[in-house]
DNA sequence: TATTTGAGTTGATCGAAATCAAACAGAAGA
DNA sequence: TCTTCTGTTTGATTTCGATCAACTCAAATA
């Protein structure tokens, strides 16, 4: 069930605060902020399907959100997870108007939707919001070509090892974190099966970390940059 | 040794239908145009590489480029091969103005540059600049986005049997193209070492693909869609 | 014509992760 | 408290593709 609400205060601030308008001047992102209409999703709940009609991109305001593409034999395979302050399916502005590929949440989730129609009339009167949508736009083309290098180059322990120091503040020797999302969900963020995942995080013990439940227990940051 | 010179007319034929200044107002196309320089690269020549700073991107005139991480351990794993009319690392113009990955020559390439600096200018005071830009990181995106679903569901000769689809006409039974590059490089833009895009080929033989040096026969098109 | 060089293929082996199956743990519900 | 359900772990097996090595073939060179 989708429910369609305006924003309120709290999610005013998140959105504001977004990868996406924190590039603009304030002015022009509160006009931005004034066009923005708010869904509200269940748990599991689709968001979109690849082949569908694309009206909006989107801000993740509250939870995480699944990017996947299903495939003939209806195989699933994860090509991002977007939380808090990330916009995603900013593509659909250029590229006819369909969605690639199916969205879905992790858990429940409030999203702000940008109509594509309007964005791109804006986006043709000033500058600043074309430039703003392109720093969006190249962060993500940015984090998928590193996937990309990810995925061909490392191994499933050193990826999850990656995972766990993209996570970690710089310049600490050891460090302890919480999971924001379930492990199954990081497995397909990861491209690997759960059981890999499981068996990954084992291969990690000797290298010093720990896990107990969703929190994360690193003893040694240099010994894990060198697995 | 790299040679840099003014664009010749026609070289500035094939940037006028490039996929970015395609997009413009022929005014503004020619504008940019002006603001273009040209590099002349021998085959295997370094364009650029991980970590330096970023001055220029790049509109591909003639030849291919490959793309490129570089690991620690000195392994290499390519994240795009670019063509004729084709754009790469427009990335940098928003995140920070250093190269995340490597580039280099497969062959002798022709290169038209794009100061980074000046393009930004024109940007902000064009939005029209801004919307061919963001149409070439989307197209960007979006492939990139591909490759990563097409490595995680698809098999070596799956994904090998994608790529011959995707230079096949539409709507036709059978078929014949050159491939414009050497097979190794396709190995690399798929994920492959060269021996599995070999080993391949010869597995696609049973659904009617025949290859002679560069030349791919397809025989039957809808067979090699279920494959 | 003989030779060298580089791209590509073929064969044998190995290793990483998927898959299948079963056990286990913690949270939610009766 | 006991049961149920879901997410996670562990074990056994299989599959795919990397790797290493040898070989073929064609083009380039002498």
């Amino acid at each position: 069930m989708i429910k369609v609400l305006k924003l309120n205060v709290r999610e005013k601030e998140i959105l504001l605060r977004s990868y996406f308008l924190s590039e603009l001047p304030s002015a022009t992102a509160a006009k931005l902020v004034d066009h923005v209409t708010v869904a509200s999703h269940e748990a599991r709940d689709p968001i979109f399907k690849q082949g569908e009609k694309a009206d909006y991109f989107y801000t993740v305001l509250t939870g995480f959100v699944r990017v996947f593409r299903l495939s003939k034999d209806g195989r699933e395979a994860d090509i991002g997870i977007y939380g808090p302050g990330e916009t995603f399916a900013e593509g659909v502005m250029f590229n006819g108007g369909t969605h690639r590929f199916c969205a879905q949440t992790a858990e429940a989730v409030t999203l702000a939707r940008y109509e594509v129609d309007r964005l791109k009339q804006f986006a043709s009167q000033d500058p600043a919001i074309g430039i703003a949508l392109m720093a969006s736009l190249s962060r993500n083309l940015d984090q998928a070509l590193e996937c990309v290098a990810d995925d061909r180059l490392h191994t499933a322990p050193q990826r999850v090892a990656n995972f766990i120091l993209q996570n970690c503040p710089d310049n600490v020797s050891s460090a302890r974190f919480r999971l924001p999302f379930q492990k199954s969900l990081l497995a397909g963020k990861l491209g690997l099966a759960p059981e890999a995942l499981s068996r990954a995080f084992s291969a990690l013990k000797s290298a010093g970390v720990s896990v107990h439940g969703r929190v994360i227990e690193i003893g040694d940051v240099n010994a894990l940059k060198n697995f």
